[in-house]
DNA sequence: AAACAAAGAGTTATATAATAACGTCTCTTT
DNA sequence: AAAGAGACGTTATTATATAACTCTTTGTTT
């Protein structure tokens, strides 16, 4: 099948939503878990952009797909649910939202985001970063929990369209 | 001068405020900025705990000394002042703001949080972490301007009470 | 099948964090 | 004195997130 350049995109988006729900719905049947409706919608509408979603941009498209107005906690309980189980990430620096490209592995998102043109790009665990951190860490005595390690700037592709 | 050892932190909390209140008057006069009252008391307030404060807390705070109660933007111009001049770092896992250990460089916060007691322990510049995140953005073509770095756990003298 | 418990989700209200917009006062410069 | 800039007061509003209660669905026990 032949896919001209504007479609390359999309035909990509596309892809990795199937595969995002695909391998969300075999990870929670592993665990026990249920991926509802909801929340399998949830996980569609955050996978449709490359780009962190904030909690009320999520609202908005469930209310107009919907028909009727959605209340907060209805997409609260989705991310929720969704966080819980590794199938999304939350970027503190953006209270924002994005799919975790390998969500079988519990892991900590580093991401770099772009500021211009909002793309959030997951690193690869087991990085020199995550190295680094617990060296330092453990030369303070301190027990890392929980990561946030969200890094702002340029991305490759706009600095060359710039 | 003996000192108890509950005196102890008290004491040593003394010293940093004064001490950051007095390099924040050098930096803002070399600066040519105004460190206003209302500036010097937010910075104050910050300083008072080691502890990360959000930025209703020091309204409260603000609200009690006067006797009147104080709006938002009063606080948030006293932040945005701070921030701007490096005096304080905002913690965004965290929504709170705490005083910068020095404030003479230009610099990323990079903090560990912990849990229990609250505290956050600001790192040292030109660390290994530091050069993990630009090894591994140069690898990505990504050019960093903003850092964030946030490390919620456990520290040693939590540890060591448990 | 009936009864029950627990999870999921709707709904209303509220908490928490941050900003917009406008007015006033003070100081400096002209 | 008039004009302009900076700092701050004040009111209102936006943005993000949660609490508390209800009802329904689902799964389990009897």
């Amino acid at each position: 099948m032949l896919k001209t350049s504007t479609l390359c995109q999309s035909d990509h988006h596309h892809d990795c939503i199937s595969q995002a729900l695909e391998s969300a719905e075999e990870l929670c049947a592993q665990r026990g878990v249920r991926l509802t409706p909801l929340r399998k919608r949830v996980l569609e509408l955050v996978w449709q952009s490359h780009k962190p979603l904030g909690a009320y941009d999520i609202l908005e498209m469930l209310s107009r797909e919907d028909g009727r107005r959605a209340a907060p906690p209805t997409v609260y309980r989705g991310l929720d649910f969704l966080l819980e189980n590794g199938l999304i990430h939350r970027l503190a620096s953006l209270n924002a939202y994005i799919g975790c490209s390998h969500p079988e592995v519990a892991h900590e998102g580093y991401f770099m985001i772009c500021k211009q043109c909002n793309n959030a790009y997951e690193l690869a665990q087991h990085t020199t970063i995550d190295t680094a951190i617990h060296a330092e860490a453990k030369q303070m005595g301190f027990v890392v929990e929980t990561q946030m390690v969200e890094l702002l700037g340029t991305c490759a592709a706009c600095r060359e369209c710039a």
